[in-house]
DNA sequence: ATGATTTGACCTTG
DNA sequence: CAAGGTCAAATCAT
């Protein structure tokens, strides 16, 4: 509404009547259309330079980083220019019942939703599963997985439909996203050369813990690690701790000036190392020894410690006002 | 040969 | 029962 009646403003005079009105729906469509564009472009950005960047430790975090705030940031300000307060007039064309999709389960609810002129370049990598025709829309709905969908149980999904015909201009889709990827590779593969430096054999079975680590965030780690304080099995520890890592590892990041400090322990420190000085901000490899060791959690040393009798939350206080740190945490997808 | 897409059938939901 | 979502065999692209 603010932003609304703002940009309403600067579009030069704000004496009501239509064509005021429909002035400033033209600019909020022009603000979120090149928002989205930012958006995408960054996407496409972060998979370019994730790309180019692979295995080049610090330089990858930090790339993965930057990119993730400034996506972040886009994300906010379409969130907000999209609320129904800040929203103009219903006159958008959308196809019929797009808005409403009716799946009837937990993931019913899209968790984002865009209107885009370039619905596959999102930085994700999707696989067709489905085409379907929708009824009162002369365009069909189209169903995607992610393409990591079996190996890695990612279940995000986005369905994409076109809903003008551009007119001259390159056609609108909407596309709306399902359920939150939990494959990305950005914190996969850390997350996976931590496991496996740390001895943990990359089975089935530790596949999924570790992506049930990864795909939770923080909270959901912090349960799942009070869940599995009972775990007998050695690796099994030595994965939770190591998937711990990464995600405080992330999170560290994420939280930059939110404290004002960056003397947050840094998650890199390992245990009685040759110390190549750790990039200050490197992710998770380095939160797991070379030789294999148990890691460190931002700076506690797990090392010495029995898992099973270790409040994991207790280490995560120790290192940060747990409060400081969103609730949802994950911040790769 | 392998992986992605297409498309009709089947399933689920309201 | 209709509409939408998913599956899986057939087809296509590399």
């Amino acid at each position: 509404m603010q932003t609304q009646s703002r940009l309403a403003m600067s579009g030069g005079g704000g004496s009501g009547g239509s064509s005021s009105s429909s002035a400033s729906e033209d600019e909020h469509e022009a603000v979120i259309r090149e928002l989205t564009r930012g958006h995408e472009l960054t996407a496409q950005l972060r998979a370019e330079a994730l790309r180019a960047l692979r295995g080049q430790g610090q330089a990858e975090a930090t790339a993965a980083f930057i990119l993730q705030e400034v996506s972040r940031a886009f994300t906010v300000c379409l969130s907000i220019m999209s609320s129904p307060a800040r929203a103009p007039p219903p006159t958008m064309e959308m196809p019929a019942p797009a808005l409403a999709p009716r799946r009837g389960r937990d993931d019913s609810i899209p968790r984002e939703q865009r209107r885009t002129s370039s619905p596959h370049s999102d930085g994700y990598q999707w696989r067709k599963y489905g085409q379907k025709r929708i009824t009162k829309s002369p365009f069909p709905r189209c169903y995607y997985k992610c393409s990591f969908h079996r190996e890695r149980s990612c279940r995000a999904t986005k369905q994409v439909q076109q809903c003008s015909d551009g007119d001259g201009h390159p056609p609108q889709y909407v596309v709306m996203y399902f359920n939150e990827h939990t494959c990305d590779t950005a914190a996969w593969e850390p997350a996976a050369a931590a496991a496996a430096s740390s001895g943990v054999p990359l089975d089935d079975l530790s596949r999924s813990r570790l992506q049930a680590v990864l795909g939770q965030g923080q909270q959901g780690a912090r349960a799942l690690l009070l869940d599995e304080r009972g775990v007998q099995e050695e690796h099994e520890r030595r994965l939770l701790v190591s998937s711990l890592a990464c995600v405080l590892g992330g999170q560290q990041q994420q939280s930059p000036a939110g404290s004002g400090t960056t003397t947050a322990v840094d998650p890199a420190v390992n245990v009685g190392q040759e110390q190549e000085p750790p990039p200050p901000r490197a992710r998770t490899p380095a939160a797991v020894d070379a030789a294999g060791e148990m890691p460190r959690i931002i700076g506690v040393d797990v090392a010495g410690l029995d898992v099973m009798d270790y409040d994991v939350t207790d280490a995560l206080c120790l290192a940060h006002s747990y409060d400081d740190l969103p609730d949802d945490g994950f911040p790769f997808c």
